[in-house]
DNA sequence: ACCTGAACACCGTTCAAGT
DNA sequence: ACCTGAACACCGTTCAAGT
């Protein structure tokens, strides 16, 4: 076969196969794509410019899943809430993929756009100059750590049966690891925003 | 050549080694650092069982470079500033290694007692039960995501000239982005405490 | 116990050749 | 424009053979 009518592969094809690959084995090669798809592991570049960009258009797809709308945030508050909460959502519906992002710049346009709905978001709440960048960072730095611990909620911390006794306790008296996940989130969460709160009384007043 | 009456290989020079690489290159790969000890690759299994454990002897030995000291800290809040920061220290030194440490369990007795002391100053700060790892991951999320920051500090948020104002904006306000790294972890740090502060005088009331 | 070299089963990417 | 197969330069791990 050479190029045939209509085209074997489609950059959404693409994207959907590497996304099923990862979500069952966290992670994807090219040559199990390709065989997944059925077709030859060098016709993929037709398509795209290779295994990095596949990567961020997985991103851009996850993302573009779990939209949020601020028309119906009322105040920042809820505003910031229904971001993070929709970062949040589309990684825990694959895991996975959170560790992968990890080495890779953000160029996706839908994922920009979500950072710059943070921006004005903390700038609404009355953030300024420097302020917003670090807010933005630390927003960023908390939901990116929590995607991170959906993709091994069980096996974060390991300790052994000895030693350790104040960390196993802990562990001991949570939840199953799934929902430790969830209310963990919503701890975090609300501490993200009462240290937010607190930081603009602060500096207003 | 056999077996030699000294050793050629040490588990320490082998994590010497694999850290200069990673900080030179951002990656390691066992035939490169093979010829940069000047051996063969298979011999690197005679000492050690494979890439991971190498990569979790690197977390070890960047943690344990960059200590802390919880008899100085006075107070809770004292005390998990300290830990927090020495764990951003550690990866700050080494920033390419933190988006490799992210596919990998933690097994390093170093890093747990790093996490076991976590568990006793926040059990000291007032939180009980679940509170306890839910605090934990939360102080974890925060920290896991400012390493990763530090590994591409000018590149996480590459916009476009063009549209997302308020991101670039917000970007343009702050300082280089070295500078903007420290800024921003010691305006999380305070958040992150505020946070707490606030979500214990509520549950203790 | 500790090293070597060869072998195995994988990678990502390129490129000439086909239609 | 879009596909194939072969080729290249890499990986991590295993294993028989040496001392």
């Amino acid at each position: 076969m050479a190029r045939p009518r209509v085209p074997l592969i489609s950059v959404d094809a693409l994207v959907t196969a590497a996304l099923e690959l990862v979500d069952e084995s966290g992670d994807f090669s090219l040559p199990k794509l390709a065989k997944r798809i059925g077709v030859s592991q060098s016709s993929i570049y037709n398509h795209v410019s290779g295994r990095e960009e596949i990567l961020e258009l997985m991103r851009g797809r996850i993302i573009s899943e779990s939209p949020y709308d601020l028309d119906a945030a009322d105040g920042w508050e809820a505003a910031l809430g229904s971001i993070v909460r929709s970062y949040r959502d589309a990684f825990a519906r694959h895991p996975r993929l959170a560790p992968l992002m990890v080495l890779q710049t953000v160029q996706d346009s839908q994922v920009l756009a979500l950072y710059e709905d943070l921006a004005k978001v903390l700038e609404q709440a009355g953030f300024r100059g420097k302020d917003v960048v670090s807010a933005i960072s630390t927003v960023d730095s908390f939901a990116l750590g929590f995607a991170l611990d959906l993709a091994a909620p069980d096996v974060v911390w390991a300790p052994p049966a000895d030693g350790y006794p104040a960390l196993t306790g802990a562990l001991a008296q949570g939840a199953s690891p799934e929902d430790r996940g969830g209310a963990a989130f919503d701890f975090g969460l609300e501490i993200l925003m009462a240290g937010l709160r607190s930081r603009l009384q602060a500096t207003v007043r």
